[in-house]
DNA sequence: TTGAAAGCGCTACCAT
DNA sequence: ATGGTAGCGCTTTCAA
């Protein structure tokens, strides 16, 4: 492969301690043999071994991430892809590696076990944390480093996290429906034993419950976050009796296979009925007319995903620290058209 | 961290030696003792130090991926998660970690230098070639077996590829919609400095060649496979003086946004338009209405990153083989529904 | 300011 | 069938 330090110093007549110490700053090397080290090294495109250096330092410098397969839609979830590129700009910033392992996720534990007690990794990042996750008092327990995006729920230990306000941002965005004037709701959430989809629909709840409303069961679907998941709950929700005049949807996809299903039904956006979705930026549309909320867009997913990389990097760097965490509040950006135009459909009340 | 060799070797009785031997079934080892090793091994929930025995070996068992950072569109771009996880699998499978490396463009060419000269792969994948592409020859120059996810046209030395027959996909689709009696189709495409989207365009305008038509070139687009370029791609196209009645576009996002701008503007889609995309897969839909062909459906992507590691896993394990090549053929599904209803729209002909 | 030598955890060669 | 030992490429005491 690459040259070694052996041949390096070799060919400067100096011993590989020294050229070690130079290459790495030491600051009792001489500087004019720094520099004959430094411009020798780069003429040979030198680099130390990454397997050496961590066999004779301890420390890795990669970061784990572990995705289990069977969640089909988190790798799929194009959300997913932009966190990771988040995270992967931070670790190649700071000289890390990332470490991604695929498995079906009935070896979901044994696979953090295993990264670990193999030493491949300094630090994880722990993805779609369940409520009352195992993984945290596994991780927490074996002492590595990590960050989960996301909470979990019903883990009282401490534990670093970066998450999104999944409530508020649900209540938000169920609170400007409302004022707008609707009354019947969907919530097309994903799996509830997901803790981010559990926080979403509490969010909903509560925005309802403030207004007096009793939600209807009838207009609560989850699933795994997909198209198909979008279209056939849109479907089958325009054919209840009442049907709902907004939906909130918790995915980009999700949303796409909905709004697939409403216009082939022959419903117009943003004027027979209001679509809101999480994960999404479509601020290029004209006039915002379905998307009168973004609550989380695409780049910002890509800033989480540097930021809980930085918070991995800072607590493999300094261990001392408690738990770090980091609520990421979402943004409100409302199109000039938004609610349904009045009278387009049957309403349970008039809109403001 | 985990247990040690030398520690288990110790709580045993017996040499490292052995104890390797043991747990690499070696056939020397006595059986009894093997058995022993292994019961005692579990019970430590013992994991050889990957580092150590790469450091050892010279083999790393790590597959490296570079993800050039401005195609932003590449990592967000779906369909190129769902390559990760096929080839994810398929490492995990196997033995074999994956290491991901993001990096800006511009030191693309360096990150793979890197990654070799580190010793931190035992081969890579190479994702979205261009024309002309020099990481081809800087890989085989540096000897790591690699596989290319796609083709380049003009790089002449062999090499591993693995790509869809992009051209005879937008052929046939084109084809198809000229069946149908379209005369004015659209290509949406991806950068035709990409491999993949100059064959793309190459089998449209085949088949508008073979049917005597000559291709307009304000019907043709390219740039970045966003939502984004597909909204305003269609809402431009649309307003041209004669519009075109039928799109094909080179990515599932694109065609979102394509749909989206189409729907806003009151067409309905498979009937006043069709839209066909590729890397999509909307079979969920009643009758696939603007969905007559799926040129590559997300499975079948994930089915390609799965045979790409299988490739380059075979290339390191039998490194005599000559360079290994796999066309993968794409689908053709039509639905019940598939063109423009006659008369909805002007249009230059009657169709079939 | 520089160098010699030990050792990280493992495998592989050479003995026994 | 089992063990001793060298060495993978690097960092890191300890000496000079």
């Amino acid at each position: 492969m690459g040259v070694t330090l052996k041949e390096l110093a070799a060919s400067l007549n100096l011993s590989p301690t020294t050229v070690s110490r130079a290459l790495n700053g030491y600051p009792e090397v001489n500087a004019k043999t720094r520099k004959r080290v430094r411009d020798a090294a780069e003429r040979a495109n030198y680099h130390p071994n990454t397997r050496a250096r961590s066999l004779a330092t301890g420390r890795t410098h990669a970061i784990g991430h572990v995705i289990a397969l069977s969640d089909s839609h988190e790798i799929v979830n194009p959300v997913f892809a932009d966190f990771i590129a988040g995270a992967g700009e931070a670790y190649s910033r700071a000289g890390y590696e990332m470490v991604l392992s695929m498995v079906p996720d009935s070896d979901e534990a044994q696979a953090y076990r295993d990264m670990i007690a193999r030493g491949a990794v300094d630090g994880m990042i722990v993805h779609g944390p369940k409520l009352n996750d195992p993984r945290i008092a596994l991780l927490t327990q074996l002492g590595v480093p990590f960050v989960v995006h996301g909470r979990s729920s019903g883990v009282d230990a401490p534990y670093s996290w970066l998450d999104i306000n999944n409530n508020r941002s649900f209540r938000r965005a169920t609170e400007f429906l409302l004022q707008l004037g609707h009354r019947r709701i969907a919530l097309v959430n994903g799996l509830e034993n997901m803790d981010f989809a559990m926080r979403r629909r509490n969010g909903y709840l509560q925005a309802l419950h403030e207004a007096g409303l009793t939600p209807d069961p009838a207009l609560m679907r989850q699933a795994e976050m997909t198209e198909v998941f979008g279209h056939s709950a849109a479907t089958e929700l325009m054919r209840l009796p009442d049907p709902p005049t907004a939906f909130l949807s918790s995915s980009m996809l999700v949303a796409y296979g909905l709004r697939r299903a409403l216009v082939d039904q022959g419903c117009r956006m943003g004027r027979d009925v209001s679509v809101i979705t999480h994960d999404d930026d479509l601020s290029y549309l004209p006039n915002g007319r379905d998307v009168p909320l973004f609550t989380a867009t695409r780049s910002s997913v890509r800033d989480a995903g540097r930021k809980a990389a930085e918070m991995v990097l800072s607590l493999i760097s300094a261990p001392g620290q408690g738990p770090l965490t980091c609520l990421m509040e979402t943004t409100l950006i409302v199109g000039e058209s938004t609610g349904p135009a009045p009278g387009s459909r049957p309403r349970d009340t008039a809109r403001q």
